[in-house]
RNA sequence: CGCGGGGUGGAGCAGCCCGGUAGCUCGCCAGGCUCAUAACCUGGAGGUCGCAGGUUCAAAUCCUGCCCCCGCAACCA
């Protein structure tokens, strides 16, 4: 059995959860809920950054203090994963003294031990404006474009950390211990380390970041987001303190960080460059996700096309399963994909209503009328092809292509619906119309095992109408498909089916 | 010469790595079926696969050059 601790990038809470988060969100929980049903050990962590200059900004401009404002928000984005059956096993905030702050704390003086550490001093272009450093590229015409002034040049000490020396060592680790996926993103970051690295501020003094972990020995300084953030998959196991979590996963386990595009070069080059001199060692994976667009354009506020999660889920009754679908199959891993509602709509109905859900209520209700007894044929060329449809699922999910996966039970759904109009049990009576409904009863049997890590209720929902009896296991995180349920006729206690039932409704027409 | 992604029937996409009759969803047209959620099936119309060269028996796929679009990072400036 393998082991597995996967995470996904923590959320910044300084407003509520896009679609851009939900993406990230439901693209880990499929591989982990993947990893779970295949048997393996797994740890799942999400999180939320909740320190830093934007979120002190925020709270001052609402005036509350930071500690309100992501008491207030986080809870959004943990209804929304919940509401989006996101499985995390732990959702860490950095905020949390007891659990975070330790690891981070104990993490900052090891690297300060290693002596990778300085303290220097940083001159900056500070617009007083915006409350913050701007860099030559945001200036219009050397004014920052929102004051309308020129920034001023401005002097503060700052810990730095020694990043230039990593180079080499980085370039090594990509190139053998640390998987970057896709794989373009490799070639990317080993271009950006041909540029050379420069060190990297990892603290700002007190009075203008306050909103942070201090840094240890330093009354003065406060620390900046890398030290801070990236710790969370540390610390949410516990790592160099004595609490009560399990720091093997890190050891042990196959560690895959599932972020955004935007972080990339964080999470390949400072991150692991951190660890070497903390003496942990490198993550394995590195699973870099694209952006969404709303209707073919960039999501923005000013063109109204922002989607809210919540809308979406809404828009299904509540049913987080269509959001779901849609991204896995609709949004290639490591692509940008499109949020179009036009499209979700028409993949509700075409994929999930008219042949998922009608081909199961197609069998259902003819099983059902003859009350049949389930007696599965050991058929040669069904044996085959159930084991060979299995081989590529796996394969497709062992190289992280979820929309292969995804689309090859689709393709094979159609082609089910196709097969029953040929076969046209209602044409046929007694041991030839029961044999086929059963035949029909076993393939939908897996196709709901294969959509388990993609759309969970509704998956078990069909086994459910099946009549399965570990269909009420389904959504445990200790459910697993054995090989013998991988089997055609693998399940003998199977006798009857279910009630049939609507897994899919008709969406309410549009008043347009 | 900053970097990356892309240009395939009306719309949205897959195929390209590993050359070999151009595929899917939606839409349109015509039939069929009647078990089913006005669902399902079959057939059809519609494509110079951005452009130009090259390699090859054969190029959407490999090579070279060019043109055009979109991002540069997430709601916050």
């Amino acid at each position: 059995m393998s082991r597995q601790y996967v995470t996904t990038a923590i959320d910044y809470p300084n407003a509520a959860p896009h679609m851009g988060h939900v993406l990230e969100k439901v693209l880990a929980d499929v591989i982990v809920r993947y990893f779970r049903v295949r048997g393996d050990d797994v740890r799942f962590q999400i999180g939320t950054d909740e320190h830093g200059i934007k979120i002190q900004q925020q709270a001052e401009k609402e005036k509350v203090t930071p500690s309100v404002l992501v008491e207030r928000n986080v809870p959004l984005f943990q209804d929304l994963y919940a509401k989006l059956g996101i499985s995390a096993d732990i959702f860490m905030r950095t905020s949390d003294k007891q659990m975070h702050w330790e690891t981070v704390q104990k993490l900052w003086e090891k690297l300060q031990k290693a002596g990778v550490l300085e303290k220097r001093t940083y001159t900056g272009l500070y617009c007083s404006g915006c409350e913050r450093f701007v860099t030559k590229k945001d200036l219009v015409e050397g004014k920052c474009p929102d004051h309308g002034v020129a920034p001023q040049e401005v002097k503060e000490e700052n810990w730095f950390f020694v990043l230039s020396k990593e180079t080499e060592w980085l370039k090594g680790l990509l190139k053998k211990e640390y998987t970057i996926i896709p794989s373009f993103r490799e070639n990317e970051t080993l271009a950006l380390l041909t540029q050379g690295l420069e060190d990297v501020s990892f603290s700002r003094p007190k009075s203008s970041l306050s909103w942070g972990i201090p840094v240890p020995g330093d009354t003065e300084q406060t620390m900046y987001v890398w030290c801070d953030a990236l710790t969370n998959y540390l610390s949410g196991l516990g790592y160099f303190t004595d609490h009560d979590a399990d720091a093997t996963y890190w050891d042990d386990a196959t560690v895959t960080h599932v972020i955004g595009k935007d972080i990339a070069r964080f999470h390949a080059l400072i991150w692991p460059a951190m660890l070497k001199h903390a003496g942990v060692r490198a993550p394995d994976q590195l699973l870099i996700h694209g952006f969404l667009t709303s209707e073919g354009q960039k999501m923005s506020k000013t063109l109204g096309n922002v989607v809210k999660p919540d809308d979406v889920l809404a828009h299904f009754g509540g049913n987080p399963d269509p959001l779901r679908f849609y991204l896995s199959s609709e949004v290639p891993v490591g692509n940008d994909g499109d949020f179009s509602w036009k499209r979700i709509d028409e993949l509700y109905d075409s994929k999930l209503r008219n042949q998922l859900g009608n081909m199961l209520n197609r069998v259902l209700v003819m099983m059902k009328k003859d009350d049949v007894k389930i007696s599965i044929n050991d058929t040669a060329a069904f044996r085959d092809q159930i084991i060979e449809e299995w081989k590529q699922y796996d394969a497709a999910f062992a190289g992280f292509e979820l929309q292969k996966a995804i689309q090859q039970v689709t393709v094979w759904i159609d082609r089910m619906n196709a097969g029953f109009n040929t076969s046209a049990p209602w044409k046929l009576a007694g041991a030839a119309r029961a044999n086929v409904l059963c035949e029909f009863s076993e393939m939908l049997r897996h196709v709901s095992l294969m959509l388990l890590p993609f759309i969970p209720t509704s998956a078990q929902a069909m086994s459910v109408q099946l009549g399965l009896s570990y269909a009420g296991k389904m959504l445990d995180k200790n459910f697993v498909i054995t090989n013998e349920m991988k089997q055609w006729g693998g399940v003998k206690d199977w006798k009857t089916v279910g009630e049939p039932s609507i897994l899919f409704p008709p969406l309410p027409k549009p008043l347009s």
